[in-house]
DNA sequence: TATGAGATCAACT
DNA sequence: GTTGATCTCATAC
């Protein structure tokens, strides 16, 4: 861990499609908690799914500025859900982050979700945010390349596996979903 | 192992 | 008033 770099807004300011990817096997680390990411979501403003396809509004308004923030929405009322912004200002993509294999502030992280089991502290979005503390009020809108936030670029490419995202009900089938292959921490198994 | 309901809220129609 | 980028627990097989 001691060369590696810290990923600056450059690294998002591209498609999503290139970021999500490369964000697998990155370290993502908040106040010292967290691990690495095997697991995320590509949004794309052109994708029904996304939340910006309709346009800009209150919830979604970092979407649409520059890239390298954290977007934390509330979903079905219960969970707090964590997503960095990508590409250029207003086009309104993100990656949504659904699973780490934890290894740093394994403490923390139990204490936050009540749970002994390593399985099921961070692989879900929802599961992922309680053990990072993540809400937002104190995350959204936060840069990804500054203090609570610590984002560790990998030192070699993973292999990768990609599939259709999960949860949603529009634009079902495209393969946005990307996993790092044979990783047992993902929120569901890659077919 | 698999399926289903309930929890709970902000955005949106 | 409805819906959703979810999770947990209960009940059934």
């Amino acid at each position: 861990m001691a060369k590696a770099q810290l990923l600056t807004p450059t690294f998002f300011a591209r498609s999503v499609h290139k970021v999500a990817p490369a964000l697998i096997g990155a370290t993502l680390l908040i106040d010292g908690v967290g691990g690495i990411i095997v697991e995320v979501e590509a949004y794309h403003h052109t994708d029904p799914a996304a939340h910006s396809f309709n346009g800009p509004t209150e919830r979604n308004a970092v979407m649409f500025g520059p890239p390298g923030y954290a977007y934390v929405y509330r979903s079905y009322g219960i969970h707090w859900c964590l997503n960095f912004v990508c590409e250029l200002e207003g086009s309104a993509s993100a990656v949504l982050i659904r699973a780490l294999q934890p290894t740093e502030g394994l403490a923390a992280m139990r204490r936050r979700r009540r749970l002994k089991d390593e399985r099921l502290l961070c692989s879900g979005p929802g599961r992922l945010a309680q053990a990072l503390g993540v809400t937002r009020d104190r995350h959204n809108e936060m840069r990804l390349d500054r203090a609570p936030f610590q984002i560790f670029a990998r030192e070699k490419k993973p292999e990768i596996v990609a599939g259709p995202r999960i949860g949603i009900t529009k634009a079902v089938e495209l393969p946005w979903r990307y996993g790092l292959k044979g990783s047992q921490l993902v929120s569901r198994k890659f077919d």
